[in-house]
RNA sequence: GGAGAGGUGGCCGAGUGGUUGAUGGCAGCUGUCUUGAAAACAGCCGGGUGAAAGCCUCGCGAGUUCGAAUCUCGCCCUCUCCGCCA
């Protein structure tokens, strides 16, 4: 969520930002319900002012006619503020309901373009492998290893799913294990195990609503949502509370499921398991003083491409543009990595910097060293990393003659 | 899921429907004293909005009332016991 008072005072910069992001945001419409707002407050606040001094008034007086007499005004009154509060009531839930639709503002370094035809390759790391046999794509390498079974995967849970077995599980849960101690030793993250049903306020903290329900998975009985990533839990584990400066920074990093509604087209990318409707991930998130955003994102970014780094696949990394950023992040690069098998490069991590925009949202703060009115906190996260595309990175790129997969280095015991 | 108890400021804990946004204690901050600390004493000490006055906030939401932390109803959560269960 926007600063209302940005919105208020500089609209024209706040527009051009949002169109920047090839999206739409109802800003006159807050305009216009704020300046409403604020007047019904004025009018509402003066009476209720007037309310409170004539209610004392009345347990003061002695006079039985004069305390009738009292009574009957405050009635009056009392009846002209319920009206009043009604209409202030509605305006305040249209006006917030407005302010979640808005998305976040580019960073001034961001280019800006209107989808992933803007994106710049900042770096490229580890030389492309050249085989001296033709690759064979990770669906190929793995039914013939029998280590990921697709066909009893759509027969037990449909489209997209599929049973990883034997050493392909295997190899999947070391990578998370190995993962998760990476951040949590060399990265300092205290690793957390978050719940993966969360209430809809979670998901309206880190902005997946009220806009993005078409892509949550729920549960019809009850008000529980299947999270898309850790990102949201971890990012509301603080909501609501006042955090101390000294304690800032704080990392956090979670492996989860993620679980996720894919409004796609049938027939794209339906090979293999680089797009499912679950898939588990290391994620990482941090909590940090606004004035260390910058720097904090430039460190997560390597934190992140440390994995792939001593995986020892080939990777590159890119910085978004404006509309390739989604909904709350303020700036966003990506970490792909090379498929040799399937000829594409794959999105394994992605490095937001949110600014204040998830924490106003979820109301997290932090109190200055000192004292001093509590400031909401910045948000950063990023994938540490999807497991499904690390996989395939690691079975395509490890794939040998003889059909069979060498292990990474870092992971043999 | 059933029965009972309860949800008040960072924590503990008062609070007869009317100067209660809330007594008191602990913790914390500042000052005096001290070489320093402790102790003692004094002051400060929730959040939101607003330029301020003010308004809002005692789990959340409705209601009764001139006036609700206090009364009524619904919901949520915590605890104890029972049931169920990995």
């Amino acid at each position: 969520m926007l600063d209302l008072r940005l919105i208020r005072e500089e609209p024209d910069r706040v527009k051009a930002a949002i169109a920047s992001t090839y999206t739409d945001a109802p800003i006159d419409a807050i305009l216009a319900a704020d300046e409403r707002r604020r007047a019904l407050l004025t009018e509402v606040e003066a009476l209720k002012a007037q309310l409170n001094a004539g209610s004392k008034d009345v347990g003061k007086a002695k006079d039985p006619a004069e305390r009738e007499q009292l009574i009957l005004a405050m009635r009056e009154l009392g009846d002209r503020i319920a009206a009043l509060d009604e209409e202030v009531k509605a305006v305040d839930a249209r006006l917030h309901d407005l302010m979640l639709h808005v998305p976040n503002m580019p960073l001034p370094h961001v280019p800006v373009a209107p989808d992933e035809s803007g994106n710049v390759v900042i770096s490229e790391h580890g030389a492309k492998r050249t085989f001296d046999f033709t690759p064979k794509p990770h669906w190929e390498i793995a039914e013939d290893l029998g280590i990921i079974d697709f066909e009893r995967g759509v027969k037990v849970a449909g489209t997209r799913f599929y049973f990883l077995r034997g050493d392909g599980a295997r190899l999947q849960r070391a990578l998370i294990t190995w993962m998760l101690d990476l951040h949590t030793r060399d990265h300092g993250y205290q690793e957390v195990y978050p719940p993966y049903l969360v209430h809809a306020q979670t998901l309206e903290g880190t902005g997946n609503l009220p806009k993005f329900a078409a892509n949550l998975y729920r549960d019809i009985d009850e008000d529980k949502w299947l999270i898309p990533t850790a990102e949201v839990p971890v990012t509301n584990l603080y909501r609501d509370e006042i955090l101390e400066e000294a304690e800032l920074p704080i990392y956090h990093v979670a492996y989860t499921p993620c679980f996720r509604r894919e409004q796609i087209s049938a027939g794209r990318d339906v090979r293999g398991i680089k797009r499912g409707y679950q898939f588990d991930k290391v994620e990482m998130v941090k909590f940090v003083h606004p004035d260390k955003s910058a720097e904090e994102h430039q460190r997560l970014i390597g934190e992140a491409s440390d994995v792939l780094r001593l995986l020892e696949v080939p990777y590159r990394v890119l910085q978004l543009s404006t509309g390739d950023l989604g909904f709350a992040a303020a700036d966003k690069v990506d970490l792909e990595t090379w498929a040799p098998g399937s000829q594409e490069w794959l999105e394994v991590s992605s490095c937001g910097r949110f600014e204040d925009f998830q924490a106003r949202r979820a109301n997290i703060r932090f109190r200055p060293t000192g004292g001093g009115k509590p400031r909401i906190l910045h948000t950063l996260n990023g994938s540490g990393l999807a497991l499904p595309r690390t996989m395939i990175t690691i079975m395509e790129n490890n794939q040998q003659a003889d059909g069979t997969i060498r292990v990474p280095e870092i992971l043999v015991p």
